[in-house]
DNA sequence: GTGGGATAAATGTCAGACAAATAAATGTAT
DNA sequence: ATACATTTATTTGTCTGACATTTATCCCAC
């Protein structure tokens, strides 16, 4: 584990990278506890300080954990699944948000994504999740509903079609470009036929599921990509005509 | 932005915590800076090492970069399609090598993906991206390649089937899932038997997506991914046997 | 043998200082 | 007046040393 001493790049972003490429290669194996702080401070030749800082950048990306008090210290984390799913969220979210891609393109890899689910799904969905997905159908239809709860409502349908597919991989690869979406999707208004429209096809995604239908499956989702597409693009263009004005 | 006096956790976390926060909803915009280390520690009531800490945790996940010297400072970082792509790509390597999931499961949610670039890729795809992947198939032919050039070039191939698509979302979900496949890939000994097979195959894909045809696309890709899942579990069973003796 | 306190080791936090980089202000010469 | 060099102020990067806090372990009294 070594660093460059004539590199530009702030000690601790260096140390971190060689703390980083020794756990992602093998050298430091999960649990394994790293040198204190002092004994690594030592080792690179630089203070404590700097050291930790290097810390909690591995910290930040759940590749350590640190422990307090004797026999306490630096661990090399296992990556759990739901360190994994929560960063992809965040990293999804924001370049969602700060217009790195548009609505459209990720509005197309969901479903596509969605697609890919569909023939897994459609060998493995359990009662479970077919109930899951009838239960917030229900609670789609009903009246007084505000906008907000039928996207939330949405969100768990969808993922309970891709949790149906077993695959952990695809669940949290889908998780990131579904719940990004959902503060664009938040901001549009769903009228009573609109709802109707998706709840319609909601149905015939959970009917096609149900009778292990894959390709029917597929074809709702691509509707529902059609009508989702149709309804958020006349949404955000009605706002920047009267942002125009 | 303010942070809970009561709560246990650390305070550098806590702090990296509501600047995050700050960020993701809007508070503080792309290229904002924020308040200098002075200012912040002053703020939150804390020390200057306690809240550079809590920058660098920022600084790890490139939410924010720093710059020295007069009018520097932390400013809030657009999130780049390459920053997402370089931390899907160590995520998900990680929870592979972690045996958080297994290879058959990354395999199958490798290919799902894939075929669902299946139908955008016969209808976006260039004349740029069918040379790449004729040229890898011809370099996969060639007498000689070591195992890891083949792996290497099975890489190439791939993305460039999912570049074709023209979405960068599913290209940078995909990179995670191929290029974190490659480590356990290159362990892989291609007799010369397997390599005809999986040339064959690339070339029934590139032929497909020329001509437009998607579902053959997608056909070829489950033959390539029933031929992949065989050929690694015969891999895996004989170092598993070799390694009980 | 068990309980409890002392002890040691490690991280968490703080204060103050200096170094280095950088942009802006200032001064100077042409 | 302009161009260039110099100074200055601001900000991050790093260091030193100290103390606080947490926690496992050892030791001793009971």
């Amino acid at each position: 584990m070594k660093i460059d001493p004539k590199s530009s790049a702030d000690l601790s972003a260096q140390i971190a990278q060689a703390i980083r490429d020794a756990i992602v290669s093998g050298d430091l194996n999960v649990d394994e506890r790293l040198p204190s702080e002092a004994e690594l401070s030592d080792h690179f030749s630089v203070s404590r300080p700097t050291v930790r800082e290097a810390l909690k950048r591995l910290a930040a990306q759940s590749l350590i954990r640190t422990q307090r008090g004797a026999s306490g210290g630096a661990f090399v984390n296992r990556i759990r699944y739901e360190d994994a799913y929560a960063a992809q969220v965040t990293t999804a979210t924001l370049l969602l948000s700060m217009n790195a891609i548009t609505f459209d393109t990720a509005c197309e890899a969901r479903f596509a994504l969605e697609r890919a689910c569909a023939p897994l799904a459609a060998t493995r969905r359990t009662a479970d999740h077919l109930a899951t997905m009838r239960a917030e159908i229900h609670r789609q239809s009903q009246p007084g509903l505000t906008d907000e709860a039928f996207c939330a409502s949405d969100v768990t349908f969808h993922r309970a079609l891709v949790d149906s597919a077993g695959n952990p991989v695809l669940s949290y690869q889908l998780a990131g470009a579904v719940e990004a979406m959902q503060p664009l999707m938040n901001m549009i208004t769903f009228s009573a036929r609109d709802r109707a429209r998706i709840i319609a096809l909601h149905t015939a995604i959970a009917d096609a599921l149900e009778a292990a239908a894959h390709q029917d499956v597929a074809q709702g989702l691509s509707d529902l990509e059609t009508e989702t597409r149709a309804l958020a693009n006349h949404v955000f263009a009605a706002r920047a005509a009267r942002a125009a004005e």
